[in-house]
DNA sequence: TCCTATACGTTGTATATACAATTATATACA
DNA sequence: TGTATATAATTGTATATACAACGTATAGGA
């Protein structure tokens, strides 16, 4: 539920971008492969997510132009996916605005904020 | 992310009894208040949600004979919402099954599981 | 070579959420 | 009294998620 929250006014930051923060997600995985490709596999894995999901994530960023889709052509199973220099260029445009809001939000200290990533992540296991 | 982890989890285990993870929390919201009729707009504070989601929640209870609808008599605004004793069984059937499992999925100390809401709440603001 | 199992992705259905517009009722106050 | 405002809920649209069924493509073994 709190979780929700925080995502929630981060989707409030970002559309008027013309993008969800799950959208923006995607973008940040595909950045972080750049300038290889990624499959819609890998990002689902990062996102911790279903394939399903992620290809009709791509597919609303690919009607943006900032991403690209292509067939692999070694392994036709696959997709390319590369984000496009205008994908870059929001995402550019984007991080400080995230991040600043980020930290804002949730109104923790450094150390508290450490402390949070942690236990977050034994809940992980 | 990890919230929706854990929230998984939890739906998982739920979906035999054929709800959700959000419509239990209905439920329990609901037993909180039993005798007394809820509101929908009592409903969505708690779950820090929007009262059209709680309307549409709050629906599919019904249909399933969870919970019962009245128009208020005091307040004709108002949709007085009553858990059913066929949900309070049902609760009463689920809590002991959802707990272990958080407490095993969370795998955190008694500690460090006060020490995280306790952030959660600063988040909250 | 052929057949089976696995890998990669897509599509359909159900769940939930946010936001905006709308309806109906109640309250405040000029 | 009559009008404007606030409250309570509903409905429509868009977003995202999980799960299941399905369609190809690849790999491995008989």
């Amino acid at each position: 539920m709190t979780a929700d929250r925080l995502s929630n006014e981060t989707n409030a930051i970002l559309k008027p971008f013309g993008i969800s923060k799950e959208q923006y997600n995607v973008l940040r995985i595909l950045r972080g492969q750049y300038p290889k490709p990624s499959t819609l596999s890998l990002i689902a894995d990062r996102m911790i997510s279903k394939t399903s999901n992620a290809t009709r994530l791509v597919e609303k960023l690919r009607k943006k132009k900032l991403v690209e889709r292509t067939q692999c052509e070694k392994n036709r199973r696959r997709v390319d996916i590369l984000v496009t220099k205008q994908g870059i260029a929001l995402l550019e445009e984007l991080d400080p605005i995230v991040h600043a809001s980020n930290r804002q939000m949730r109104n923790l200290t450094v150390k508290e904020t450490k402390e949070l990533n942690r236990l977050l992540d034994r809940m992980r296991g």
